[in-house]
DNA sequence: CAAGTGACAATAA
DNA sequence: TTTATTGCCACTT
């Protein structure tokens, strides 16, 4: 039974990608909003570490995840703030200020 | 082996 | 309103 700890934690990153993955275009979640839905609201950071792990880019738009406040940081993606700031426009998400989207609008998901 | 650091968020003051 | 503190746990040194 003690094990079954071990195996949770790792799942819980797995959950995490799982998530993310599931985020469609256009749409943005937030690291609590993640972590509440793997069903670990406390762990909100170990959301922005597994992403940070990035096990499969590409597979997972960790460009979709931003701060509790729709705030993205320079540095925390691949390329830079620009570089995840263009794909999310792309995308059809609403930036308010060069670091901001529009959780009022591409907040995900949708029905909360 | 122990302590420190960190893609955050929620609450208190 | 903004700033400071707390919780949470993996990974690094």
């Amino acid at each position: 039974m003690a094990k079954q700890r071990e195996s949770e934690r790792a799942g819980f990153f797995s959950r995490v990608y799982e998530v993310v993955r599931q985020i469609p275009e256009g749409c943005v979640a937030t690291y609590g909003q993640v972590a509440k839905l793997v069903g670990e609201p406390r762990k909100a950071r170990f959301v922005g570490y597994a992403l940070h792990s990035n096990p499969e880019p590409g597979v997972i738009p960790c460009h979709r995840v931003v701060f509790a406040d729709g705030r993205i940081c320079e540095g925390f993606a691949f390329g830079g703030a620009e570089v995840q700031r263009q794909l999310l426009e792309d995308e059809g998400v609403v930036f308010l200020d060069d670091n901001h989207v529009d959780l009022r609008e591409s907040r995900w998901p949708a029905g909360l």
